[in-house]
This record gives structure tokens, sequence and C-alpha cells, in this order.
DNA sequence: CTGACTCAGGAGTAT
DNA sequence: ACTCCTGAGTCAGCC
């Protein structure tokens, strides 16, 4: 990288300033950036909070500066003046005072450390405290820390189901953690991600599995891998299948995850992850009429459809005892794929074949007659007792990075069964399922998502201000659209580019040795840049490469390194590769989705612009996009970005040996993309958020000038708009004057803070 | 593109 | 404790 020549900041136009500001709420609004989590620092425990108190003296001591990260709020001074940081200091050390004040009366102290622990910024109530009064108190409580608690210990008995509030009994009954509810939206997120999350890691465990059965067939003899090889494998599977059944293993044979999906589930159900393990009629809180799945475990995990297999979903038997009044088996759920070939599916009037009778393998078409048994039964039963049932619709989708996609339909009715001889002339049962009124309209008849339909070429694009704002300078254009403004304008008052610039002033340091693999890095316990990620590849092959799980930093291959372009470890430097648009959206400025859709763990985009000293930077006051490199913020939970412990941060440096912990606390470098910038500069805020962001090094690995890439947190549907938490706490951001500055958030989320800070 | 094959939890049944 | 049921997902092999 490196572009010597500079664009100063002083270069930006009145106009474009204004310009900028404009945005602030929207797009850069955030850019801005906290100085720290204040929420972090109102950590848990006495023993840790008297520990805070001291650090923060500490730092008072030393005339510590705010730890800023990352993107700056608009019209603040990302570092402040000395008075300013005097009077934060001072308001700090009140804050800790209160806190320890309010502790000190005792009760609700224990209720209140702990749900802080959930992670500063904690999502704020939901349901129980959000309605207890009005958004603007519910911050200044979630700003002073201590006083929340009070209001936290109030018992929703008013708030939510059943079902919350037994969860809210599970998880804070033993006075062990009585957090904030978090909205069920939240909570069906955070399952995916944890599935995600054990999904990329079996898929990398196959992946070497794969990587090793490769290595070791070049060694060996040519023997082609065919027949004979896959039929010793059969050979081999059988005998561990019989021989786990058996309950002893001879070990050799054993078959890995062909399946990474099941074997995810497999793990939620160990961990207890799988989010309502007990099935239940009707909506599940936290997954709306449109809602889409990417295969069939995530259904499982998110106690949609208890099966990935089956298309029926009943409770059996085993139900009786809890719902007395019912006749069981009753089904709860089914997913029409098209597997039948008697299914009629017309969006609201669903004829749809019962289970049995199936050629599961080869033609699938009928080879038995169906009987009125299990899943058949639980249908018929639904009709005499009225039960609904949820309908998935199961689509080809070539956007899908796994093909398909599930779409959940709505509650329907099961009016009507009968018996029949199907095409095959096998009886076959079938049952007609009328959609509720009442429910949101549907949407996939056809297909597919619910944001609307993706344009084929740049010529169907509605609103067009701007065919390619790249100016050519990505490989795939990225076309801007303004539906908000009159007369349409397109983003203006920066110039495209691509690589990021470096200051004069700064000397990059010079590239490390890199590993010496040939070709591309296969082997992580040969390949140095792997050891340096704990001895694994950060990244999984599939889907173009997707990262596992969040990490402090990412060591990429670099320009030393003996690999090529297409190694496993260069995943984020392949540039943009889905097709981006920037649009004008309401209220909030430009905005940045993907008419692609985009799986968990894939890279984004690099925030890019001019790599510049942050000291240098403390005149540009006006300038939002200023986004400051701080390893030691960094994803906690992919819910937004966090101060990394104390202990987390030792490990890091141990890892990487020369690194000055306390040196790195305070962000030397930052990245301003006010006047040159790329895509990243678009992207919005959000409280709950579909990127994040992570800090990697390839060419050389000096953390404090790591580049800073956005990864995708969830699978991300098409057009649905990029975001990524900016990570402020409340309260946390003064302007010139020394006043808390406040910035309201416009993200729509269900656990919006309804301020940025 | 097609066919072959595996996968694993839950329902139901036998002991 | 055991068997059976179920169809999505994957991959080799074919054209």
């Amino acid at each position: 990288m490196v572009v010597p020549s500079l664009q100063c900041m002083d270069s930006l136009s009145s106009d474009e300033l204004k310009a900028n500001g404009s945005e602030v709420v929207a797009s850069s609004a955030g850019r801005g950036k906290s100085p720290k989590s204040e929420g972090k620092e109102e950590g848990p425990g006495g023993g840790k909070r008297e520990k805070e108190k001291e650090k923060e003296k500490e730092k008072a001591k030393k005339g510590g500066e705010p730890e800023c990260c990352s993107p700056r709020p608009p019209g603040t001074q990302r570092r402040c003046s000395a008075r300013i940081q005097t009077k934060q200091r001072a308001e700090k050390e009140l804050l800790v005072r209160r806190r320890v004040e309010l502790l000190d009366n005792g009760d609700g102290v224990t209720s209140t450390g702990k749900r802080r622990n959930v992670g500063g910024r904690g999502k704020s109530g939901g349901e129980s405290a959000g309605k207890e009064g009005p958004e603007v108190e519910e911050s200044e409580v979630e700003a002073v820390g201590g006083a929340e608690i009070v209001g936290i210990s109030v018992e929703p008995a008013s708030a939510g189901s059943g079902v919350q509030r037994e969860s809210q009994v599970a998880a804070g009954g033993d006075n062990v953690a009585p957090m904030v509810e978090k909205s069920d939206f939240a909570k069906v997120k955070e399952t995916l991600r944890l599935f995600n999350k054990h999904y990329l890691h079996f898929v990398q465990e196959e992946e070497k599995r794969c990587n090793k059965e490769k290595a070791e067939n070049s060694k060996g003899s040519q023997k082609p891998k065919s027949k004979s090889k896959s039929k010793e494998q059969q050979k081999g599977s059988k005998q561990s299948k019989t021989n786990s059944k058996k309950g002893n293993s001879t070990g050799d044979t054993k078959k890995l995850a062909m399946r990474p999906d099941l074997k995810a589930i497999t793990k939620m159900l160990e961990t207890n992850g799988v989010l309502h393990p007990k099935k239940r009629f009707g909506n599940i809180p936290g997954i709306n009429v449109g809602h889409q799945f990417y295969s069939r475990a995530e259904m499982v995990v998110v106690g949609f459809h208890s099966h990935w297999l089956n298309g029926i979903d009943y409770m059996g038997q085993a139900y009786r005892k809890e719902y007395s009044n019912y006749t069981f088996p009753v089904a709860v759920a089914i997913v029409l794929s098209g597997m039948y070939e008697d299914d009629q599916d017309n969006a609201d009037d669903v004829v749809y074949t019962g289970q049995g009778g199936h050629n599961l393998t080869g033609d699938k078409r009928q080879i038995r007659d169906q009987v009125l048994e299990r899943g058949n039964l639980a249908l018929k039963n639904c009709i005499d007792q009225n039960v609904p049932v949820r309908v998935i619709r199961g689509h080809e989708s070539r956007t899908s990075y796994c093909g398909k996609v599930y779409t959940y339909d709505g509650l329907y009715k099961v009016v009507t069964y009968w018996a029949e001889k199907g095409i095959s002339g096998y009886t076959v049962f079938k049952f007609r399922l009328r959609r509720m009124p009442g429910q949101p309209m549907l949407t996939t008849n056809q297909v597919q998502f619910v944001y609307g339909r993706v344009p084929n070429s740049v010529s169907e694009i509605r609103g067009l201000v701007c065919k390619d704002i790249t100016g050519g300078e990505e490989a795939i254009p990225i076309p801007a659209t303004n539906l908000v403004d009159d007369p349409p304008v397109p983003p203006s008052g920066f110039t495209y580019i691509k690589t990021i610039q470096v200051s004069k002033n700064i000397i990059l340091p010079a590239a490390s040795t890199g590993c010496k693999c040939r070709g591309g890095c296969i082997d992580p316990r040969i390949c140095l840049c792997a050891t340096l990620n704990g001895s694994d590849f950060p990244y999984v092959q599939r889907d173009g490469g997707r990262l596992i799980e969040a990490k402090d930093v990412v060591y990429e291959c670099g320009p030393n390194c003996g690999c090529g372009p297409d190694c496993v470890n260069r995943v984020s430097q392949r540039g943009i590769k889905y097709r981006l648009e920037v649009f004008r959206a309401p209220r909030k400025g430009w905005a940045v989705r993907s008419w692609d859709f985009i799986p968990s763990g894939a890279p984004v985009c690099e925030y890019i612009g001019i790599l510049n000293r942050a000291e240098d930077m403390d005149n540009a006051s006006e300038n939002n996009f200023i986004f400051d490199i701080d390893c030691l913020q960094t994803m906690r939970g992919l819910g937004g970005r966090e101060r990394r412990s104390r202990d987390a941060s030792s490990e890091t440096v141990d890892h990487m040996g020369k690194h000055d912990d306390q040196k790195s606390e305070i962000p030397e470098y930052c990245i301003d993309a006010g006047s040159v910038g790329n895509i990243a500069r678009f992207i919005n805020h959000s409280c709950e958020p579909n990127l994040f962001v992570q800090c990697v090094l390839s060419s050389h690995q000096d953390i404090k000038l790591a580049r800073v890439v956005l990864f995708a947190a969830d699978n991300i549907p098409p057009l649905q708009e990029l975001t990524y938490d900016y990570g402020y706490a409340l309260d946390s951001v003064f302007g010139p004057d020394g006043k808390v500055k406040r910035m309201p958030c416009y993200c729509g989320a269900a656990d919006c803070r309804k301020r940025l800070f």
C-alpha cells in the first residue's frame, strides 16, 4: 500500500464540511467514536470496582487521555483539550463515587453490578425497563450507571410473555445474573450468531480433514481417489456407526463431520444454546413473518422447527402432561420444500402432502402407501383442536450461499384432510391449509427477499444519481441512489480511493518476513502466519473465505509470504466482492446495502482513508470520518466494540511479544476518510448491527497500524442496510464547550439505545 | 446434473 | 435401551 500524496483536511471546502455536517446524524454520524466505554468501567463485583476506581485515579495522575477508538462524533474534538480532559476526569470520578454510594446503600447492588457486566452499553431493558419511562430518562439512567440499578430491580411483572418471565427467572432467579431482558429479536440473532460460529468451526475441521487426505493421497501412491476409496470410506463410516452404537470405537476409521451444520446443532444442544428447546404452538417470539433462514439447521437452533430433516414438526405424547386438554400428537410447524410430487402451493391456500412412503434417495417419489400416524396424525389433530401451524417455505435461491432460503410465511390453519391415490399410485394424505388473516402480506409467492427486488442491472435502478461512485476504482461499480432529496443529489465532497494513503510523516514498518508456505497455506502447524493466530487459520475457505469468529487481531499472510493471492489467509485482501449500493435514507443520510447475499464472517470492505497520526487530527473538529485505530477495542459478543479485558490484552501481548500494553491503550494513528475514502465511509451506525469491526495485520505486525476491516456478523440478505456499531458509550462525548454532547440514534433497532452518544 | 449416501434427534416401542 | 423415521446437504461421477 502507500500513496504518499496527501490531501490535507483543510482542503475540504466549507460546502463540503456543511454537507458532511448535515450527514452527521446519518452516515457519518458516528464516525466519531467513543471515548472509552463507560459501561465497561462500571464493572461488576466490588473488588473490581475498586480496581477501576484506582485505575481511574492512576489515569488522572498520568494525565491520561480518554481512550478513543474509531469514528469520531461530528463536531466534537476527538482528542480533547486539557481543560475538557480534566472535566471528563472529574465527571468520571463523580460517577464512580456516586456508584459506590449507591452500592453502599445495599439492595439492588448485586443485580446492578452483574447487569452492567452484560456489556457496558447494555441493551436497555426492552419490554421491561424500556417502558418504565421516557426514552431520555432511560438513557440517563444508563449513563449514570449506578442509578439504573435501582430501576432494573423492578420486576417486569406487567411486561413480556410468560416465556420471558420464565427465562428471566432462569437467568436471574438465583441472584446471579438478573440481566435486562434483551428483545426476542436480539436473542434470535445472538443464537444464530453462535450457531454460525460453531458451524464455521466445523467447516474448518472438515476442510482440515480434506486437506490432510489430499496431502496423504499425493504423498502415497497416485491411486486415484475413486470408487475403491469411497467404498473404503463407506465401510469405515458404517463401521464407525455400528461402533458408536455399541459404544466402543476402533478409532482408525472414524469419519469426521461431513455435515458441519449438524455438528453445530449437536454442539448447540450440548451447550444449551438452543433458544426454545421446548416446542410451542403459534409464533415464536423474535421471528416475524418474512424471517429468512439459510438452512434447516438454523430453524432447529432457534426452536422454530425442531428437526433438520422432518417436514412436519409435532408435539408427541410427551407433552400430554403439560397440556392435558389436548390430544397428541399435534403439529406445530411444517416446511414446504417442494419435495413431494403431490404438493400444491398457492400461497394463501396450500395443499400439503403428509409424510411417509417417500423414496428418500434417488427419484424421490412415493414408493409406499402413507399411514395416518406421526406427522400426518399430528396435522389431523390440528384440525380437530383448531391449532395453527407455522408454515415455512423453502426456495431455491442462487443468491444464498447455501443455494436455499427458508422463509417463515406465517400461521396457517389446517382446514381439511383426505386420503387419495397420488401421482405414483400410492395412498397419500393431503392437508389443506389456509393462511390465517391479519398477518403481514406474503412476500414469498415466487421469491425471496422481504426487502424488495434486487435490480439486475444499473438501468433498472430507481433514483440513480451516480452510476459508480468509485469512478472505476473498484472492480465492481458501486451505484448511488437518492429517492429522498428533491432534487436528488449524489454523494459529493470526497475522492474515492481503494487503498490506504499514508500521511507524509508516517513511515510504515518494514514488512515482516512472513511464512514459507508454497502456493497456498494449508497446514496451520507449519504456516508461520497461522501460528500467530493461535496455530489455526482464522478463516475457512468456504464461500470465498469467511472469518470463523471475531478476534482481537487477525494475522494474515503478507507480501513476503511464500503463498499466492488465493491463500486462505488473505481473505480480507481481495477487495470488494459484493455488489454494493450507496443509497439515501430518510433522516440517516447516506447508507449502504448489498444486492448480494453476504454470509456471516465474509469480509465486506476495509475502512479506507488517509492514515494519519491521531495527534495531527486534533484540529479537525468537523471531520466525522475519522476512525481511530485502537486494537484494544475489539469485538466482544459481536454486539459492538468493547474495551478488551485486561486478561485478553495481556494474552495478545504474549502472542505478539513486543507490544507494550500501556502504550497501545491510546490510539496513535487514525484513518481519516473525510476527503478521500472508500465505501466504508458511508456505512451507518446501528445498535443492532450486521457488520463488525476487525483489526487485521497483513503487511507488518504493528498493532497500532492495523487495517480496519468490516466483516458480516450475520447472514445478510440482499438489500438489508449494512451497519456496524460505532461503539459510543452514552455521555462519553463532549463538545468544545465541555458539555456532554448528545446525538439521537435513528437505527430503528428493537434494542436501540435511542442515542448514538 | 444426477444419484448415492450420510447424518442424528426425537417419537415410539420393547424390555 | 433400542429401533425407526425423516429429507437436507454433500460429493463423486457422469455427461
